[in-house]
DNA sequence: ATTGACATACGTACCAGTTCGTACATTTTG
DNA sequence: CAAAATGTACGAACTGGTACGTATGTCAAT
């Protein structure tokens, strides 16, 4: 009577697709498209590689899933910030800790974004899902900067693209390139202080740049 | 007599080992170090893939040449800026030129550096040859700072990683994630006019905040 | 409520192509 | 001639993908 008695199995397709999503996303974001193997992943599921193919089609349209579930992800985090009741120069601060905290806070995305720019970026260019998304933040910039000007706290004329590719350069490449970088300089960015100084960092020179 | 007749082939070693390693550049740049395909090298190679086993062994091993190799062909580049001489604002806007034109010119180089990341920098750990290298930039801007705080023109005491991390995140940047940039915002970050754009907005964002 | 039919969800074993690497033979060079 | 350099052909393991069979859930008709 038990439903799940003995080894029985329970069918649940949407706990199944999130769990090879999960263990894809690791493997890829650690060994790149090439390097990350169907059967690795399919062993540290809680199902078989048939599933992975019944799902997803390919390698390639598991990889793509991955991908897109990653921004997904992003934007529902990123949407939420009530920034046009902030003066500008607050605003611009919190914009960027948020982002500065969201690549450190995950270092699978930033992989992700990594290895589909080896790809030159072939999976999101056919997949509509991912492009519509992060053209907000560029409103939300834009907005901020002309509030900045007509106020005269920003004596700059920036484009609002370029402010934020500054500010994802610097969060990013902390993380993207954390390892080489600490190979070289023997720096372990991942520390709290160094993270705290850089926070503040690129905040500082973002602004003074507009201030200028 | 004639040395070279009919199919008569020439041993050049060094030119054999050059062949190869450059079109392993091209192979592992563009597709990684398990995209990489070792025969796809061979057959573009002047020789065989006997050959690629016979001077590198493995193909971790013939990529870790192209990966000295690329790290050795900057630092040649990068030694002889006579900066000691100008002014300190002079000299770092110098050096980050000198950066952003060099991230800019080689794509194989920062994609290698991208791809090394995604292996967390197992390689260059493994080889000195490369540590050794970069440690002199710091050194350079050192300098830099020190003569620009004493003689009152950098306001700020900055320390000199940090602000080699900073030039160096948007320089990479721009070339690294040129194609999820680019399939995002509809940007071609090679046009001329923003590559002059972003020259002069880095320079300026950096002194200012050491300005500041 | 039970049965049966059909679609969805799932597991196992296996195949076929790819890909790194090598054995063996040969040529060039000093 | 010996050592270094090179070419050809092949093998063994890995790896993406699939054929085939089984279990689970749903729903309509009894």
């Amino acid at each position: 009577m038990a439903s799940k008695a003995e080894n029985g199995r329970k069918n649940d397709p949407q706990r199944t697709q999130e769990n090879i999503l999960e263990v894809a996303t690791e493997e890829f974001s650690t060994h790149g498209l090439a390097g990350g193997r169907v059967d690795a992943i399919a062993e540290r599921t809680r199902t078989s590689k048939r599933m992975i193919y019944y799902y997803f089609g390919s390698k390639e349209g598991l990889y793509l899933a991955v991908l897109e579930r990653s921004y997904r992800k992003i934007r529902t985090l990123e949407a939420d910030l009530q920034l046009s009741n902030l003066e500008p120069e607050e605003a611009l601060r919190v914009l960027i800790s948020t982002t500065f905290d969201h690549d450190e806070a995950h270092p699978d995305f930033v992989r992700l974004v990594s290895i589909e720019n080896i790809h030159h970026a072939a999976h999101m260019l056919r997949s509509e899902a991912i492009r519509d998304l992060n053209v907000s933040v560029i409103e939300t910039i834009a907005g901020i900067l002309e509030r900045g000007v007509s106020q005269r706290v920003f004596m700059r004329q920036a484009d609002p693209i370029d402010i934020h590719m500054m500010i994802s350069a610097f969060c990013f490449f902390r993380v993207s390139n954390r390892y080489t970088f600490g190979s070289i300089f023997r720096r372990d960015l991942s520390e709290a202080a160094t993270i705290e100084r850089h926070r503040t960092m690129i905040a500082d020179a973002v602004i003074g740049y507009l201030k200028a």
